[in-house]
DNA sequence: AAGGCATTTCTTGTATACAAAATGGTTGAC
DNA sequence: GTCAACCATTTTGTATACAAGAAATGCCTT
């Protein structure tokens, strides 16, 4: 599978935005990155596309391409749609796991276990995210699996964050066991209901820290054309 | 809002590829187009970017951009999905809808029904659509909302096809009223099981019938490049 | 005659050139 | 001094030109 360029740029820009480097209502200009990235204006137009396609740029047209960050309000929604859609993951996995599945979740969660002891936070939030991901492959629909990647993937820049809380990884931990419990016994509703909470939960506590760390006095949404790559 | 040339190309192939002028496996030949639509390839190249995006294409490197129709197996997870993003959006409309909604709900409902009586399938299936999306707007969250609005939309030629079996339209009013009635007592669990059914039994149907009315014989899904536009 | 290799052709991906629209600044009128 | 209209500049959107890789064709060898 050959990459393209186009592809490596949006992924590059996404990067960008996703370590702050491109704030909310910045304008990404086409010349620009195309210098940036020492390349026409022909690819980038293809990466900014595929941006707005995935929801982290806008278009106004003849206008250009602007960075969108979503706001407290939309993450607060992004999360509860999340912590809903792997409530049905949970809920289809429950009839439909496998008895290795089952197993390899255990295996994360040692693992988790493992990062935890040693103070790994990379570790363990590589080894959550292999979590989450084995129960929604066992909801046993391809197409839900893709979309609670998709979500899971737009929602790991805040979802990074909050495990900095003190006891969060340990807390999250125990819920992780009840996650697998629920499966084992093959209960869907306390499945979903668990998993639901879990990451609500995850929602919850980003949202405390947005409220604590900064208030950015409510950016406009409406943010001027100011570029913010120097 | 001015539309770009681009969206307007994407737009009608789309149409295309839902009324079956293209179909699975065809390429979608840059030349070719960029001759029927008058244009120069670049936003034909935007448009089938789009496409890509959404899931209706699918690319390969180098060789080129191939229609994409989900298959019967892809189309039951679809369908999945859809009721229980539907389930989702319904359970937390039952503790958030406001009465005015739930008057509108029951106002599309008295619509479905004069479409039913003046056997105007069209007009019913309009009218269903605006049912659920009344639903989707009151879970009150603004993200699911419009995952669900792109589902509803992606799934939009395979769910009509289904109406037309007999009976199909009255049963599927009766659901609706019990969905109403439902979000009325604001029974989050009830209106979740009811239109979640709903949506399911939807699915259902539309399997039977592709199983009966035509068997495709498997097409090959790496079928070869032969283009569909005569 | 069949299979493999080289060449040719065709298609995608990228760069550049051009057109049209929006922004910004300047000038002039009131 | 302020506001509006006009012009210049910048930037997007589209067309065309060019490069590189893939498929197809034909030739040569066995």
């Amino acid at each position: 599978m050959t990459r393209r360029r186009a592809d490596q740029i949006a992924d590059s820009i996404e990067e960008m935005i996703f370590t702050g480097q491109l704030s909310d209502g910045d304008r990404l200009d086409e010349i620009r990155l195309a210098t940036r990235f020492d390349v026409s204006r022909t690819p980038v137009r293809e990466a900014l596309q595929r941006l707005v396609a995935s929801g982290l740029a806008v278009q106004m047209p003849r206008r250009g391409v602007f960075v969108r960050q979503p706001g407290p309000v939309e993450l607060v929604e992004m999360f509860e749609t999340m912590a809903e859609i792997e409530g049905v993951c949970a809920r289809l996995a429950a009839t439909r796991i496998s008895d290795e599945a089952l197993e390899e979740l255990r295996q994360a969660n040692l693992r988790c276990h493992d990062a935890i002891a040693s103070d790994d936070s990379d570790g363990y939030y590589r080894e959550n995210e292999i979590f989450h991901q084995i129960i929604y492959r066992q909801a046993g629909n391809g197409f839900l699996e893709q979309q609670a990647l998709a979500l899971q993937h737009r929602l790991k820049p805040y979802r990074r964050i909050q495990l900095r809380l003190r006891g969060r990884m340990s807390q999250s931990m125990a819920e992780h066991e009840a996650i697998v419990a629920a499966l084992t016994d093959g209960d869907a509703d306390g499945a979903a209901g668990a998993i639901r909470d879990h990451v609500a939960v995850q929602g919850e506590k980003f949202r405390h820290l947005m409220a604590h760390l900064k208030t950015p006095a409510q950016a406009p949404r409406q943010a001027g054309p100011v570029s913010g790559i120097r």
